[in-house]
Formats: C-alpha cells, structure tokens, sequence
DNA sequence: TGCCTGAAAACTGTTGACAGTTTTTGTGCC
DNA sequence: GGCACAAAAACTGTCAACAGTTTTCAGGCA
C-alpha cells in the first residue's frame, strides 16, 4: 500500500504550452492513467490528492475532476470522505471481463472477414511474423501481440465497438501486471493468430469470429490454470472497503 | 461523533443521512443523467455551469465533476473552453451500438441457457404474457420491455456484462427519444421474446444465443427503416463541435 | 501489556473568487 | 441594410481557503 508524495519538482509545467487544446484535468487524467497502468499505482493505493497536486504542479480541482472520469472507467473506485483507491479487481471479475471481451472480439471478427482489404490483410501478416520471429523475447512479443489485437478490433470499422473493447482490455490491466504471457504459450497462441489470419484471407466470417473468440477464452483459461497453480502461495487480498468502525456501535 | 437531537427539522436529518453515503457530485450526476435521458436535455444542448449550479443549488465544483464522469460515459461532450454539451449520436453511431449490444444480448443468452433456474424462467415467462396483454399500449408495453431485457442480460451473471450493456443502451437513448417501437412491431418483438423463452427452457445455449442476437438486430433493422422512412424529412443536423474561429488566425 | 479515550493531524467535500477565453453587443463606416 | 471592429458580458479553467469527516497518536487506566 503505497502512497504517492510529492518530492519531486512540477513536472506539468511545460504542458502549459499545450494547454489551448488540452485542460489540466485531460493532462491529470492522461497521467494517471499511465501510472495505473504501468503498476506505478498499484491496485489498492489510495490517491492522494494534494500530493498528487502538489507534484504535478496543479491544484486539486483537476485532480479531483480526472478522478470522477477515472472512476467511470472503472480504474479506479471513489469511496466518500475516505477518498479514491485504484480499482482491486477479483479473479471473477477478471473472468467475466475475458467473456465479454470473448464476445466482443468475436463480433469483430465476423464483421471483419466480411469487409477486409488486402492492404490490412498485410499488415496483419506483417504482425504476425514479426511475433513469430520474436518467439522468444516476451518484451518484444508482448507490444506485437497487444498491437495484433488492437488492429483486428479497428479494422472491423466499428467506432463503439472499439472503444468498448479497449476499455475492458484496459481494466484487465489491473488484474496482476504480467503473467498473462507465459513462455510456453506465445507459440500457442501465434498458432491462433495465423489461423485467425488465414479464416480472415478467405472471408470466413462464421470461421472466423469462432476463432477470435476462443483465442480469448484460451486467453481466460490459462489466466484460470495460472491462479490455480498460484493456489499454493497467499491468497490474494481483497481491498477491505467497508472498514468496520471500532467505535460507533450505538448508531444504528 | 454523537447524534445532533437538538432541533433538527427531519429533512434536514435526511439530507445529511444521504450525505454520508452519497456527494454531491454523485447527486447532480445523477439529475444530469436523468435529465438527459428524459430528453429534458436534447442532444446538442450546453450544460450551462453557472446556471446548473443555481438551480441545483450548489457550487460549480461538483457540477464539473459529474461532467466529468458523463463525459466519460459518453453521456455528454467537453470541448475546451466553450463546455460540455449533451452527445449527439450518428446514425452511424446508434448501428455501430446495435452491432455491440447484438454481441452482448446473444452472449448474455448462451451463458443464461446453461444455468437459467425455473424461478429466473416463471419471471420472464411473466413478463412475456404482460406485454402481450400490453399488446396495444405502448406505455404500458415499453417500460415491460425494457425489464425483459435487463433482466436476461442480468441472469446471464456476468457482473461486466450487465455494466457493459447497460452502458450501450442508455447512450441510445440520445438517439431519438422513442420512435424504437412502432405500433407494429409489438407483436413481432413479442413473438421473439416468446421464441427465446423458449430456447432457454430447453437449455439450448447455441439457440437461445442466435435468437437474441438477432433480436437486437431486428431492432436495428427497424431503427434503420424508420430513418429510411423519414429520409423526406430533414436531415438530422450534426452538431458542430469543431466550429470555426472567424478571426484569431495568425496565433496558430 | 492491552485497550479505551479524546484531542490533533490529515484528508476529502465544497465553496467563492480570480484569470483567461469565447460570445455577444454596440458603434462607426460604407 | 451590411460589415468590420472593439468593448463588454458571459462563461470556463484554475486556485486557495474553509468546513466536516476520518485517521492517527499520545496518555490514562485496568
């Protein structure tokens, strides 16, 4: 549980330049997005606001106003008078999210064989040789492989339906950084890429969209097989929101 | 902390109960929700800081950070320095969401046809044959409706997908206020309402899937023959966020 | 030691004010 | 009337201060 404080010199300062088309608040929001993300903050920390200000450079009106849009995200958890904490996230729900994110990827798919151009179909297998080269340097494996996934949502010329799925992908993140990516499954999973590629090349749409959907949820099982292999160590802890009251019984 | 007994007028005790677990903020985002969903807001309208906050009567801080997180939530737009005005969505925009929801409602029906219980079957069979004794009412059939699905999609007990979908329908709810069920339809969507009933009954999780995926889509179809329909009309009016600065070119 | 108690410290919720930008209004000129 | 232009009004972005709540901590007591 630690806590970000403030001794390091405002950093935000230069962003002034920008500030005709981006307000504090987007640039707070920006940044602590990327801290969450990257497991600066980690799941549970509380954000401190006058810290946070203070080293940013700002004041708390931002960082309270890039905290409300972070709690929409679902990034982090806002709880009253006691302040707002990054997001813990439960094996369940992590479970649930693969389902959706399956669903969702899988619609991609269908809509994509239907529709896909041979200049996309390029940089897909472009992708997906690049990974297969990179078979087994994880650091240059994961970025391709985020990328790959990325670009089959986009190129399925669906606006919503990328947004949502970023979002989800995003919350995920919270969910233990790394681990998702095993050693043994990057060639697994490759395998699935270039069936996925080879059902697009033929406009398979039906093919397809089952493929996309269960690279996910082979995704989702291994999440599972990890965690239960993880069984053996601590259990993760669940952030105690609801804190009892020591004192305070007579109320009620 | 003891209790104030003194000579509080019990409104006043009730205003602070609903403080303890509910800011500010919380409530105006909720008003602002309701608001613009109620279409007492219209798409393309600014909220107004200064005046929201008069009529509210409270600050423009809290009114500035529910912005914040219905911006987030799509409800609304901020654009800097000229304010947050209520979302105007494409036609565009309303299909690609049908496509999205067409994906969770027929996920949402796979995952309930494996573990539907006979208490979750005798609600639903419920709210079938109210719509169709509502058959020629529509606001009696509407709000029927509206439950129906919700509640399919929350039996599927996925706790993502409910957040996911609920998100998606409310945001299409900036598009056209009614004019989604037309007189004739009623019929129709109900014998599909009964069909996937049906299918979940009998625990048939590929049929019940299909189903209702293409009931979403049947709606979009309809959504899209409407528009067709009004097309001697006028066109709807995109609005302008990016609008052009007759002066102050030079300042790049 | 352990654990209650109550005051101090820390922090969040909210407000009002100020600065900078956008929009409107008013005026002179053709 | 129509148009350029500048002052004023309106509004958003940001901040600093105050109020109320939660957390911490030192001291007393069994």
């Amino acid at each position: 549980m630690n806590e970000v404080d403030g001794n390091s010199a405002p950093e935000m300062v230069t962003a002034l330049r920008i500030r005709r088309t981006e307000t504090l608040t987007s640039l707070v929001r920006k940044e602590l997005e990327r801290m969450i993300v990257s497991g600066e903050l980690k799941a549970g920390d509380r954000l401190n606001e006058s810290a946070l200000a203070e080293r940013l450079g700002v004041s708390r009106g931002p960082i309270r106003e890039a905290c409300r849009g972070l709690e929409q995200s679902r990034l982090v958890e806002v709880v009253v008078n006691r302040g707002t904490f990054v997001r813990q996230i439960s094996l369940q729900d992590a479970l649930d999210i693969y389902d959706v994110r399956s669903a969702l990827f899988g619609a991609a798919g269908e809509a994509l064989a239907t529709r896909i151009t041979s200049a996309q179909l390029a940089t897909l297998s472009a992708l997906v040789e690049a990974m297969a080269r990179a078979a087994d340097d994880i650091d240059a494996y994961y970025p391709l492989n985020v990328d790959y996934h990325a670009r089959l949502v986009e190129f399925a010329g669906n606006a919503r339906l990328v947004t949502t799925y970023r979002s989800l992908a995003q919350e995920l993140h919270l969910f233990r950084r790394r681990g998702l990516v095993s050693e043994g499954s990057m060639a697994v999973s490759n395998r699935e890429h270039r069936a996925i590629l080879e059902a697009l090349a033929v406009r398979d749409a039906a093919r397809a969209g089952t493929l996309m959907r269960e690279h996910i949820l082979a995704g989702k099982k291994r999440l599972l097989k990890l965690t239960e292999s993880e069984q053996a160590g601590a259990a993760a802890p669940a952030l105690d929101f609801q804190r009892r009251r020591r004192r305070l019984a007579a109320g009620t």
